[in-house]
DNA sequence: GTCTATATAGCGATAGAC
DNA sequence: GTCTATCGCTATATAGAC
């Protein structure tokens, strides 16, 4: 097996742990170049500068934060599809990788604007609306009471968002995690209690 | 009328102000000192350091984030009682002074460990009980149907937070000023339909 | 109470030897 | 590609004149 020190993916890697615990703005590049285990001014030989070892770490922030979009048609399996959605949101909300790019976009929120921008889209422009389609898509299988789409996919998602919220407030143990598995469970049950046909 | 200088009350206004713009690392003594016109090392004349500063704008920041607290009693006017609720909400979502005061909440929680301590002290050790005290109540006077009570509150809570999120995310003109408030009363109406007997 | 001047430390970034 | 050394700038905080 070759070992092969690439050293501009462990700045990336430093980088992104750094900016998870300190924000973007408290990290240094003396940190982030003593946990690569070289000097400052070697970084440069890597990255033009700091920003541009921002932007790369926001390249892939947004890749994996939300449950993959599956194809619409699948909805018609109605409360299954929503519980393997809940699923996987719940997984990346215990996935360590996942946790810390998430610290780092509620960091940023405020102070970064490509990072909010990306995060608006992502969500609101995005993710809403896919979800949006589950619901009408329901609706037309007769599979949930008719209403406004939208507005079930912000009920439905909102207190997801709030549960991960928590989930990266609140320290992690054993306990607390199956407690939120229980309550990812609970929403499920109460939301489809009251919008099932 | 007398025209008193409060200069050690400007500060506090001007470093409010700052932090909710820039953030509490990045917003220098300079910084404050140009706003009240004074120069930065006249600052150390009304407040000891920087640190006294945050602990300052700290300590009055979540005096009006939420909804004042009212008689568990008159949750038995049930719909009534939570439209009051939201309402309530509301206006603190679009005032001024509690928007800067909230962006500095959202800036810092991950940074400021009292100020993610008070957060979660308020919403979660404090406000989600009350709420789920006031949906008890409604059980007791049978206006909801029987169930969890904390799990009702999150419910409720969850979506508001989230239109709160939505509101200082993007930004306020008045067409959606009146959008978010036909959301708040959508919520209302989906949640209470759902839950009521 | 405010000013100027300064101490001390940190930052991002560059130059040049190896 | 990494190092040492350094530049220019900004930060918080202090000392002492007025």
């Amino acid at each position: 097996m070759k070992i092969k020190k690439d050293t501009k993916a462990e700045i990336l890697k430093a980088s992104k742990e750094l900016f998870s615990q300190k924000g973007i703005n408290s990290t240094g590049m003396r940190d982030i170049a003593s946990i690569v285990g070289i000097k400052q001014s070697a970084i440069y030989n890597h990255y033009k500068n700091k920003e541009s070892i921002v932007n790369a770490v926001i390249d892939d922030l947004f890749l994996h934060t939300l449950p993959q979009e599956k194809d619409i048609a699948l909805a018609s399996k109605g409360k299954s599809f929503l519980r393997d959605y809940i699923v996987e949101f719940k997984i990346l909300c215990f996935d360590k990788a996942r946790e810390k790019e998430f610290k780092i976009v509620m960091k940023e929120l405020y102070n970064h604007e490509k990072i909010r921008n990306d995060f608006k889209e992502l969500v609101y422009g995005k993710h809403l609306k896919y979800l949006s389609k589950v619901f009408f898509t329901m609706m037309q299988d007769n599979l949930i009471k008719s209403s406004d789409p939208y507005q079930l996919s912000s009920e439905f998602f909102s207190h997801l968002l709030m549960l991960k919220f928590e989930i990266t407030l609140f320290k992690l143990d054993d306990d607390t995690q199956i407690k939120f598995t229980n309550l990812f469970e609970k929403h499920l049950d109460f939301f489809w209690e009251n919008i099932s046909l």
